[in-house]
DNA sequence: GATGAATGAGGATTCATTCAT
DNA sequence: TATGAATGAATCCTCATTCAT
């Protein structure tokens, strides 16, 4: 009769380390996670095994939050266009809404930390935003390289955008719009 | 009248530090740098004075001799699409035959270790380059936007083509000579 | 639930960092004191921190042992110079008969690692020896002074008379009470 | 043909210690003591030869300075009591005017560096003090007791009574002219 | 499951002294 | 003699993970 595992435990942890990595970088202390959680540190453990199953948990959780964030308002009854521009608006609004995440998001990415199950997984979430890309893309310069490539090329260049909208926040829109104009200029 | 520091030394750390960070990121131990440059450790302290000054020293390093490969043969009197052609060209071309280099200052570039100071040095390497970005963009749609975001745009644009182009040697050329494509429409 | 800390374990780090103290100076390595408490290094710093405060609490502890074994069996219904004779006599006592914690004590008293807090919590032990210093120099030469000058004066007159009782052995008690009369003078 | 060794050198080596030691302890870096003294590390070596020699050449110089300045007008036809009380306020003044000093000399006088050698050549310096001192007890309570030991507790009173007098520079007079009056009750 | 003490291999940095120039 | 680079042992502290309670 084991005591079923805690949701909201399990949350704060998740949270907590969101929060560290975005402060101090993946370096954070498995330690100051757990006080910052207000949890026990061996629950650090319990819940996730190992740090690198933690960080790999942190990086699935925030690209399916992300992937919600992009896809929740969809119009898919618009022209590939409109939708590519929502999917633009709709990605960099949630990178200058939660720095912190965007961050965090940012240095996982790049780490090695992260396993390729992850990353396959986070790509089943933004299926249909590969998707939008794809189509958008099917005419243009890009029409013969890899998705995956074009997919990155996209998400690099909404990490430049956030970048600039958050450091700038009085042309914020001006960048963003800015952006999504060469971004429909590169896919075409 | 004493020992001069020795130019050789200097350059053994700092090619040491280029390879163990690719390999095992910004983590790896000072004491393994040194014994991969063949020097004691205390001698890294001696050059550089704390591992964040080598890093640093690393970044600039990189930055300045990426500089020269773009610009070295850059033909001043075509035009501005060929320009922008032989940056993008040359600079993937030394990601490609650099890796263990690009990693290296792919980490560097995203690390908060990296000061403002060496930021700034880095831009100035890369004058001409951005000179050249600027006008390439000037009747685009990134025409009003600062310009060092367009920079950081073209930036991150040519590192995500690396990142394709060693991952699949047989269509880098392909992926390569879209990239460009899509960048010189994302400018125009 | 999780293992209690040990009172033995912080103790026995406690007494070895007393004799490596002793035997080599505020400058006696943690590893060293871990091995001769026969603990791991690291729980050194889970049971004080950072050294600085393992050299905190050994002042404390020993200022603490300090005030007990003057006053223990201080006789509080004679008058004031039978107990400040008690005092130096029990005091001196200690010193002789603990040369190590003398020693110790010593090096931290004039150490700038002894924090504000450590030196007023070892004030208080010390409120009624304090006291009786205070009763008897009401009348004398010191009468117009600080309390704390009073004391200070007290301490350093017994450190002194210590040192001199246990670098002389066969004099030690024609030293201590010779002593004592000059305080005795000193104060009234 | 060696150049000869430079006075000045060897003074502004002395001096920064001095002020290095009253800042940071004696754990002071020697290569700090050579940039603060505006002098080539090496020389530090070539001048004295360790950090401990020069410990002890900084310790026998203060010890020496301060004898001048306690003896220097010391009235010789006076009384003992006169000449006591010139000792002290000579003393005091020293250690008031010269915290810097008095602070590196309170800190060598107790450090296991200082060797017998140096001591017994203060001792040299303090003799006509000793002298003073010892015909100033000649009568009293510690009239049967080592010498060493009356200096030694002149010395610590003296010691105290500075740092009080620096802590409280209102009531600095005061305390010191107490101070006295404690003194000559002690010796008499 | 919950808790936090236990562990010891690293990690960056310091430093007195030596010695090449 | 003057100079400052060279050296590597030593230092304090951190940390992911385990495990006794």
């Amino acid at each position: 009769m084991a005591r079923p595992r805690s949701e909201e435990k399990r949350s704060a942890i998740l949270m907590a380390t969101i929060e560290l990595v975005a402060e101090q970088g993946l370096g954070a202390a498995t330690a100051d996670v757990a006080k910052r959680a207000q949890v026990p540190h061996g629950s650090v453990f319990t819940y996730f095994g190992t740090k690198a199953e933690l960080l790999n948990a942190v990086y699935v959780e925030l690209k399916s939050e992300l992937a919600d964030a992009i896809l929740e308002r969809m119009p898919d009854d618009r022209n590939t266009r409109d939708q590519l521009r929502h999917l633009w608006i709709s990605w960099t609004a949630w990178g200058v809404s939660s720095p912190t995440k965007r961050r965090t998001l940012a240095q996982l990415s790049v780490s090695d930390q992260i396993t390729e199950d992850s990353r396959r997984a986070a790509m089943t979430f933004a299926g249909r935003a590969v998707e939008i890309v794809r189509r958008a893309a099917s005419n243009g310069a890009l029409r013969a390289v890899p998705i995956a490539y074009v997919g990155a090329l996209v998400e690099t260049m909404v990490g430049t955008t956030m970048d600039f909208m958050t450091r700038d926040r009085d042309n914020a829109e001006v960048i963003r719009d800015a952006g999504f104009e060469a971004l429909w200029h590169a896919l075409n």
